[in-house]
DNA sequence: TGCACGATCTCG
DNA sequence: GAGATCGTGCAT
């Protein structure tokens, strides 16, 4: 399948969310094999006024790259431990992200981002030029489930209750 | 310069 | 149900 290309990835987040469900997400590794794994789970990100979007803090050395244009890779560490792995989109100065929280079996953004090694020498990577990782595109899956996105309590009511969590419904 | 906290997972 | 474990942002 073809690399997604720029254009995807300028449309907003909640947008891209969804469309990423189904996709093929390619790792590339030291020894040159790949990995490919289809993405499951995804939740959206969108603006400064999203309390629970790390940019409604401002603008600063780690979430610089969210207000770059789409298909940018924005890593961040969590708990000291865990590497997610987010996908920036929209256009510039525009701060939006989707976090990948699944993908094939592997569920937990925290599994995520321990599967595909991913640290900071990915922050800031382009989905389209890198050699190391990039999403090719898929059939749209239409049938897929909404929720609330994952511990961001923090984020109130109004931000919290919006169903900016999509993963693909289990086959049974 | 210090400190509390978090988009989590694993183990007991 | 608590601990592991550390970069970041904000208060001193």
């Amino acid at each position: 399948m073809k690399k997604l290309e720029i254009d995807f990835y300028k449309q907003d987040a909640v947008t891209v969310a969804q469309k990423l469900l189904g996709k093929t997400l390619v790792r590339k590794w030291e020894d040159g094999t790949e990995s490919r794994y289809q993405i499951t789970e995804t939740e959206a990100y969108l603006g400064e006024e999203d309390l629970a979007c790390h940019a409604s803090k401002g603008r600063t050395p780690r979430t610089e790259i969210l207000y770059h244009e789409g298909s940018h890779i924005y890593v961040y560490l969590i708990y000291g431990m865990y590497w997610m792995l987010n996908v920036v989109t929209g256009e510039e100065n525009y701060p939006q992200a989707v976090l990948i929280r699944g993908i094939d079996k592997i569920i937990g953004s925290g599994k995520v981002g321990r599967e595909l090694k991913i640290d900071k020498s990915l922050y800031g990577e382009n989905l389209i030029t890198s050699e190391r990782i990039w999403i090719e595109n898929a059939e749209d899956i239409d049938d897929f489930e909404k929720a609330p996105r994952v511990g961001i309590d923090y984020a109130g009511d109004e931000w919290k209750n919006k169903l900016w969590r999509f993963f693909i419904k289990v086959k049974k």
